[in-house]
DNA sequence: GGCGCATCTGACCAACCGGTCAATAGAGAC
DNA sequence: GTCTCTATTGACCGGTTGGTCAGATGCGCC
């Protein structure tokens, strides 16, 4: 069937949109699959036309939340290297708080990293940081190179720190939106700070 | 009865720290009163004893694990503020990571911090965060005033700064213990980075 | 022993869960 | 219209949950 491919896709995406909207509310283990269904105006048998389980269902909105797809410019050369990374660390803080009410879905999605070692959810989200962290090495390495982080002789340390950062930021942003000031706490005040501690001449 | 304060004491801290092994290990939502009773010795029924709800004893374990009750030295004024910031959060890791494997149960409950905005839970752990940036401002604030921090003078952002790179790093190491090298990246490196940051002479 | 009382127990309950599947609806081909 | 095949439904299932409560238990006291 020719329409199969584009309709599916369609209520795919209506269904992880349900999820998110969901599992922030909810938690992940706290929600159910029916009011994830009925969220997506569909019958709950149908969540399992798509998602073999909840938890993949879960995996697949980790995937989906956190791919950057639209971050080609981050790896292009038109930014120096510690550019680059606010650059990145920008786009993510962008990407989750742009999620507005459904944003917390984040929080319990980072919650899960910790559990049985064999979870599904836990390795994803795992394995998403630690993509990034090498991102962020890599520039690092490449700034350090150029002699733009006189301070930093470890650049996997240097990463881990401002990965520690950012995470921390956006985290603070979600869970405690109040606790900064109007303006707020940016992610890229935070890195670009920690970076000038790295010894970054910034 | 004389024996009834002491008797329940110790029940009462028997319960929570079987709730911090389970809760730990099957996250909040997903841990079962039954499983936190028998890793008690006691009968289900008997947790309601002690608690009106689960997640009341949630609730009084995110206080139990938050209180600072043997931080006294912190506020004391044997250390100049910069160094008390970092003992306060060393202190903070050093409690976080002593619970071992059952630490996790602390990302479960951030997790929790975005649900519905009346929820206990929530409100217990922004709270407990609120406090440790006003302790951080505040020493932030006499470090200013010393000058040990040239280059800060919005307090109330160095706080929130320090306390989002403090935050991160826990979560980092609870997380990805595997992220960072062998001795793994410490809170103290990663806050006084960002102190540096902050224009901090250390 | 026996009384009084706080403590504890575990069977029980209604509610809800994730997941299944026989039945139904609907769209395209002819 | 009608035949075919897929997408969709929602009643249903076994299992688990948080929470209750009538009764058992143990301890201090006389």
């Amino acid at each position: 069937m020719r329409l199969t491919s584009p309709k599916r896709e369609a209520r795919y995406r209506q269904l992880l949109q349900a999820a998110l909207k969901i599992f922030g509310r909810d938690g992940i283990d706290g929600a159910s699959v029916a009011d994830i269904a009925e969220a997506a105006g569909v019958a709950k048998g149908s969540v399992y036309l798509y998602f073999d389980s909840k938890e993949a269902l879960a995996g697949d909105l980790v995937r989906h939340l956190f791919t950057f797809e639209d971050d080609g410019a981050r790896l292009s050369d038109e930014l120096e290297p510690l550019a680059r990374i606010l650059a990145f660390c920008e786009s993510h803080e962008k990407r989750i708080l742009s999620l507005g009410d459904d944003a917390p879905v984040v929080l319990h999605m980072f919650g899960h990293v910790g559990k049985k070692a064999d979870d599904q959810l836990g390795r994803g989200v795992r394995q998403l940081m630690a993509e990034s962290r090498f991102a962020i090495q890599v520039l690092l390495r490449r700034a350090m190179d150029k002699g733009q982080v006189p301070g930093c002789d470890d650049c996997g340390r240097g990463a881990a720190i401002l990965l520690a950062t950012m995470m921390g930021t956006v985290h603070q942003k979600l869970a405690m939106p109040d606790l900064v000031g109007e303006g707020g706490l940016g992610v890229r005040d935070a890195v670009s700070n920690a970076m000038r501690g790295l010894g970054a001449l910034m």
